[in-house]
DNA sequence: AACGTTGGTTTCGTCTTGCGGAATTCGATC
DNA sequence: GATCGAATTCCGCAAGACGAAACCAACGTT
């Protein structure tokens, strides 16, 4: 327990820290200086500015009254965030799956990141010309389908927020006037769907639509893309009228989950 | 962002590897070095030892094949016990209320720990004489009755291996002979509830009941404890049957989401 | 099949900076 | 006001973290 001969990489203070955090956390209460101290047979002095740090990021939380310290934010934070993505991701894979062989095109699923659309996962069409994204790979939000998606749903200020970031230019196509993004937003509303023309990648289209929680907020959103010229007017409205139905789906199962922070 | 003149304590290789750490996990799926590195702006070399570090803490999770990171069990491990706490004291604590008001008697919430019970939450009778444990002190199972609750539900398996543990001797009174615990656990399911006379503490008793989860797990324990002289047989038989109908309302509350106990 | 490139692992010498014993302050309690 | 336990702060020492650069391994390309 003590001995961690085998890798020669791991930082120790690093590691000691952990240990502290994984303390406080399994102890399932505030904790004070000594009793970590003690209890991990680590220096007070060392101890103190572990949970120092610890605190200074988030994880920790100070209660400057009782001088002890439990579970911050930071870490809960994270773990819902992580929830919140396995979770939409488990419930849209088979839909996803659905999607791809209906119209035999690539299918992306998304989340909103900051100012950005990242890619959690997607289901690629057996094609050998296929629009493909990466998982992981971010996006801006203004030259795709899928941050337009958000975009619409998003509350008015968060949404001014957004496009008060300068927007950058991935094609000759995407749109950088305020002015004209926002009225295409509109659209979406109206419509329930987003569409990308080339905006965002030469060639590329893209159909999208918001997976919203149970208070509306768009957290995700799916699309289908492919290449221009397969994907005709007519058939982009097909998808995305499918696309709603099956994110509609979707949004109310990922609707049940309690979300409670502890005060 | 960068700076953080305020904090002298912040020790900095700890500071960096949460960073690391806030980083994958907020990126929602496996990352690799590079990437990190990149973002963080932190030399590959720092970075690779970060990784290794996180991931020998469970912290994060190594994939051997595509030689990405992300989030580990330790971490999910945390989070789940944590919300499972939070959760249990929240739905417990308005009944521990009214049940300290019923009986005039200090009313105690504890979790199962490894051979131990944690007491996480306690709502004390306004009396001179209380019996009171602290939050966050860990008891002996097979001395409290909240202890002798849970081992009486636990499966087989694991409640011979709890009781296989060296079993230490609290007060005179204290149960060390195998056959009349496990006499006594089969009178408690039979009861559905489970009592404790000195064996604990001298002059004191307990009344317990286990809070169980959808799979009829015993994750906690509620109890009554008062000094021996203000507790006869039927009061006790009383407050048995109170905390029962009290806990199972509980564990239908708790069973809703899909919590687990950490080991 | 040789080559170049990208990304991960290892080495190594430097010198930062984390460590912890001890001294100090703080805040309860008697 | 005195005392005790606990949390901070100080400080000198050397452990050990750092990061440049070398080294590999695995692809993709020509």
């Amino acid at each position: 327990m003590a001995k961690k001969p085998d890798n020669p990489y791991v930082v120790q203070p690093v590691m000691k820290a952990l240990r502290v955090l994984e303390l406080v956390a399994r102890h399932g209460h505030e904790i004070a200086l000594t009793a970590v101290s003690k209890e991990l047979r680590i220096p007070k002095t060392t101890t103190f500015r572990y949970l120092q740090t610890l605190t200074a990021a988030g994880f920790l939380d100070h209660n400057r009254s009782t001088d002890r310290y439990n579970l911050g934010p930071q870490l809960r934070a994270i773990a819902r965030a992580d929830a919140s993505v396995s979770k939409i991701r488990a419930l849209a894979r088979p839909a996803m799956i659905e999607l791809m062989h209906e119209f035999n095109e690539t299918v992306n699923l998304a989340v909103k990141g900051n100012g950005t659309v990242v890619y959690i996962d997607l289901v690629e069409a057996n094609r050998s010309l296929r629009m493909q994204a990466r998982i992981g790979e971010s996006h801006p939000m203004h030259s795709t389908a899928l941050g337009k998606a958000i975009l619409a749903f998003l509350p008015e200020a968060e949404r001014r927020r957004q496009l008060d970031l300068p927007l950058t230019e991935m094609t000759g196509r995407t749109l950088l006037e305020r002015e004209e993004i926002e009225r295409q937003l509109r659209q979406v509303v109206r419509a329930g769907y987003a569409t990308e023309m080339g905006e965002n990648e030469d060639g590329a289209m893209c159909v999208g639509v918001p997976i919203l929680d149970e208070d509306g907020y768009p957290v995700a959103a799916l699309s289908i893309s492919a290449p221009l010229m397969r994907m005709p007017r007519s058939l982009a409205a097909k998808a995305g009228t499918r696309l709603r139905e099956v994110a509609a789906t979707i949004s109310v199962q990922f609707g049940s989950h309690p979300t409670t922070t502890a005060l």
